[in-house]
RNA sequence: GCGGGAUUGCCAGAGCGGUCAAAUGGGACAGACUCAAAAUCUGUUGGCUCAGUGCCUACAAAGGUUCGAAUCCUUUAUCCCGCACCA
């Protein structure tokens, strides 16, 4: 067979990009569909097989619909900024821009190697000023409208990535990229981006994104953290200050305060005398903040001050503790040692008394003792509680919280753990943050015309520091305000600001004049299947509902969400089930396997071994089978006699396409191939195949073997290209389910035969005895049987008077169960 | 600690109330072809019984719901993954 897969791949590649079958325009009157993949990071090491995985999932849908008459946004872009080019531009002395852009030369020769449908001419790479000047453009409107904004507070600093991080980029207290690096906080100023602002939102809409993973949506929820409960006045030294609780039901129980020793206005309560104490404390806390975070006491010191319950009018000591969180409520709370077990901790270890408030719903309020042997953070009934007393959490709560607004000394209110979205990086390889610092006038933003500020090309890296501040073409320039003289911003975005909006300027990606066309992304927006790994569930899929937000208010687009359909890949292990790393040895390389195989059977191989959301181990014999699977097919398409199919084969093929529609609709493409492989199976043995059919068959195995497919296509005689041809119909009836019904008779009777045979040993001649009105179907298949059991086949009826039947077995005949005698 | 998810035959992996001793692939074994091998094809691959439609034990473990459970519920065990002092 004449079948060279390189060739074949290379001919093809180039057939489609020079007819260009994969670049679309919009369409009013078609149908569109955004299939998306996320967009990697071009790393030096070139794509793995995880990147292939991906592209192949979406690649296949994308194929199916197409063939289904839809429009499809198929786009590829590089996520180019960020560290690893930066430090290897460090290392060799270089630029990272030639690191970037080799690697992402090897990446697109790799993905086209895999015969992905991508419309390449709508190419995104966010290092490109072209596109990050859209970066700072959003930036200055959030800017505008006070969502970009700096400030100074405690940040997560990693010394190895030698910048401040995000919240969402801290894992365990380690930085994410670097497992073993602990954080270390600084009190920085830094520039943020309001995305608290779209707390509610962003937490409410989860509810919308129903065709998303649950664990994903779950996992956003948490992080987004929304709590109701009161806001509190307590007052100190005559001031008020306000805390925020769940528990307002246990207000009677509190019994001191906890003051967060990173609060800003902490020093205000602190009273002369406690000075000192104080300060030792909090030197001790930047000296433990090495420390594994997780396993830090509570511990606390006394500020000297009291503060005034707003309702008992009881005096309690303020403390300043480590385990009380800074920016979440208002850094303060109320402790109630009885019922929550920090403040227990706390109170035992320092010997505060606890006042119990909260007792079980069935417990008789006389029965109880005062003594707290351990905390009991649950609902109950309230006990000690003033005119409160008797009643149940829930009502409590509400009453409490009424009373408390009546006074004016607290409202209901709605907290987040969502924190502002620090995107300041002391990185040179990124978007340029489009401020200039004046003396006279402050921070003064970048005004639109002058945009994009531009990353100099000339650039050296001498120190460990960004090179941008000893830049000075960069850093010294005119305040656009006031004329005098101004100094840029050097802290670049984080890179998650680049991917929260690609998908949009896929839309449109050459649009000089403005950052995409509305019509355009009306048109193609939202996406309709985004496939990516669930590690950025609270990274990018985040930020990129955050942006869409924003884009939204800006007018810019009518969607509230940029993805209904969010599809999580499962992760490709080693063969020995582990996760593939070179350490191990277990890395397998897609190059290397198309180079081996072909990019079709490596295509197609990924996809059969498992669901897609599920991890699967790779497996060399299976990709060996797999390799056979379709060298088979090759060696069908081409050797069957081209004539007329049989009723069973139209049946079956009726019913293969009827499956595979529907299995491919819902991504279940592993169950997909297994039915295919049994058609072709059967197929094999048939004579002759009508032209027509062979084509249907040939369409589908193009949405996961398109080189071979469009190869077969043509050499059968097709003159168009497979990718945009029409995708089957199945005709229901044709599919005859009295051949599919026959076809299970004479599997069990083969069944029958085979172990009657296991158990007596061989025989030459097999008569089978049915009723009558099944003689028919087991004389037809007389050639068939023989052929699986190679024996002499004789079919009787049982009524027959003439039949063949020495130790009268046909008397044992029952429907679809003829008797059987060997010998 | 909290919250998710998983647990299927030698392995991987379908199945998600009856048609299930459980698809499919890999592996193993046997057979056909061949001088032989590779490729290809066929069969077997829980136990017992037996010229077949039978019985038993089975889908992590124990209970439960049901006429009926791998599939639903409860508890337990193991593994994976997220969040971890958010008041």
């Amino acid at each position: 067979m004449n079948f060279d897969f390189e060739k074949i791949e290379k001919k093809w590649q180039n057939n489609w990009e020079k007819k260009k079958i994969f670049e679309v325009k919009e369409d009013s009157k078609k149908k569109k569909f955004y299939s998306l993949e996320m967009y990697p990071y071009p790393s030096g090491s070139g794509l793995h097989i995880g990147h292939a995985f991906n592209y192949v999932l979406g690649d296949i849908m994308a194929r199916f619909k197409i063939m289904n008459g839809f429009n499809v946004l198929h786009p590829m872009g590089f996520d180019s900024f960020g560290l690893p080019a930066e430090n290897a531009a460090i290392k060799a002395k270089s630029h990272p821009k030639i690191f970037t852009e080799e690697a992402i030369a090897s990446f697109v020769k790799q993905q086209k190697a895999l015969g992905l449908t991508y419309d390449w001419s709508r190419m995104v790479e966010t290092h490109k000023p072209d596109y990050y000047k859209w970066d700072q453009w959003i930036f200055l409107k959030m800017f505008e409208k006070k969502l970009a904004f700096k400030k100074e507070s405690a940040v997560n600093w990693c010394p190895k990535c030698k910048t401040v991080l995000a919240n969402e980029q801290v894992h365990n207290g380690k930085c994410w990229r670097h497992e073993d690096t602990c954080v270390e906080i600084k009190h920085l100023e830094q520039w943020f981006l309001k995305i608290t602002d779209y707390a509610d939102e962003l937490y409410e809409d989860i509810n919308t994104l129903v065709n998303w993973p649950e664990r994903i949506k779950i996992m956003q929820r948490n992080w987004i953290g929304k709590s109701e409960g009161t806001e509190i006045d307590f007052e100190i030294n005559n001031k008020k200050w306000k805390i925020f609780t769940t528990r307002p039901d246990t207000i009677f129980g509190v019994t001191f305060m906890v003051i967060s020793a990173q609060h800003p206005k902490l020093m205000e309560i602190v009273t002369s005398e406690q000075k000192k104490e104080v300060e030792k404390f909090l030197k001790k806390l930047t000296s433990t903040s090495e420390k594994d975070l997780a396993d830090l006491e509570k511990e606390g010191v006394f500020t000297g001050s009291y503060a005034v319950n707003p309702i008992t009018k009881e005096k309690v000591p303020v403390y300043a503790g480590n385990f009380v969180v800074a920016d979440y409520g208002s850094g303060m709370i109320m402790a109630v040692p009885a019922h929550d077990d920090r403040d227990f901790a706390f109170a035992k270890k320092y010997g505060i008394k606890m006042k119990k408030v909260i007792i079980k719903e069935n417990e008789l309020i006389d029965s109880v003792s005062d003594k707290v042997e351990k905390p009991f953070p649950y609902s109950g009934k309230l006990v000690n509680s003033g005119e409160f007393t008797g009643l149940f959490s829930d009502e409590a709560k509400e009453h409490i919280t009424k009373f408390l607004e009546s006074k004016n000394l607290g409202k209901k209110v709605v907290n987040f753990k969502l924190r502002d979205w620090l995107v300041s990086r002391q990185r040179f390889w990124g978007t340029p943050i489009p401020i200039i610092y004046c003396d006279k006038c402050g921070i003064v933003p970048v005004p639109e015309k002058d945009l994009p500020v531009k990353l100099p090309e000339n650039i050296k890296f001498t120190s460990e520091r960004n090179p941008l501040i000893d830049n000075k073409g960069f850093t010294d320039v005119k305040c656009p305000k006031c004329g005098g003289k101004g100094k840029r911003e050097t802290d670049t975005m984080d890179t998650f600001v680049n991917s929260s909006w690609y998908f949009f300027r896929y839309c449109d990606n050459k649009n000089k004049k403005e950052i995409f066309d509305k019509k355009k992304a009306k048109y193609w927006m939202p996406i309709d299947l985004y496939i990516g790994g669930a590690e950025h569930a609270c990274m990018h899929l985040i930020y990129f509902r955050f942006y869409t937000k924003f884009l939204r208010d800006l007018g810019l687009t009518d969607l509230n969400e940029p993805a209904y359909d969010l599809f999580n890949q499962g992760m490709v292990h080693g063969e020995d089930g582990t996760v593939m790393s070179k350490s191990k040895g277990n890395v397998v390389d897609p190059l290397e396997i198309i180079k081996k195989y072909s990019a079709d059977t490596l295509r197609i191989f990924l996809v059969s071994v498992a669901s897609p959301d599920k991890d699967f181990s790779w497996s060399n014999t299976g990709i060996e089978s797999m390799h056979k699977f379709v060298n088979k097919f090759i060696n069908f398409a081409i050797n069957i006699k081209k004539g007329n199919s049989s009723e069973k084969t139209e049946s079956k093929l009726n019913r293969l396409i009827k499956e595979i529609t529907e299995d491919l609709g819902e991504m279940r493409y592993n169950l997909a191939i297994i039915k295919l492989r049994q058609f072709i199976d059967f197929a094999s043995e048939e004579k002759e195949i009508s032209k027509k059919d062979l084509d249907k068959i040939i369409k589908l195995i193009s949405v996961f073997c398109p080189y071979t497919a469009e190869e077969l296509w043509s050499r059968i005689g097709n003159k168009e290209f497979i990718s945009l041809e029409k995708w089957p119909e199945y005709d229901e009836k044709k599919i005859n389910s009295k051949l599919e019904e026959q076809e299970k008779l004479i599997g069990s009777l083969i069944l029958d035969v085979n172990n009657i045979i296991k158990i007596v040993g061989d025989k030459k001649k097999l008569f089978v005895y049915a009723i009558p009105n099944e003689k028919e179907v087991y004389k037809e298949a007389i050639n068939q049987i023989n052929k699986k059991t190679n024996l002499d086949v004789s079919v009787y009826s049982v009524s027959d008077k003439d039949k063949y039947d020495p130790e009268n077995k046909s008397k044992k005949a029952k429907p679809q169960k003829p008797a059987v005698y060997l010998e």
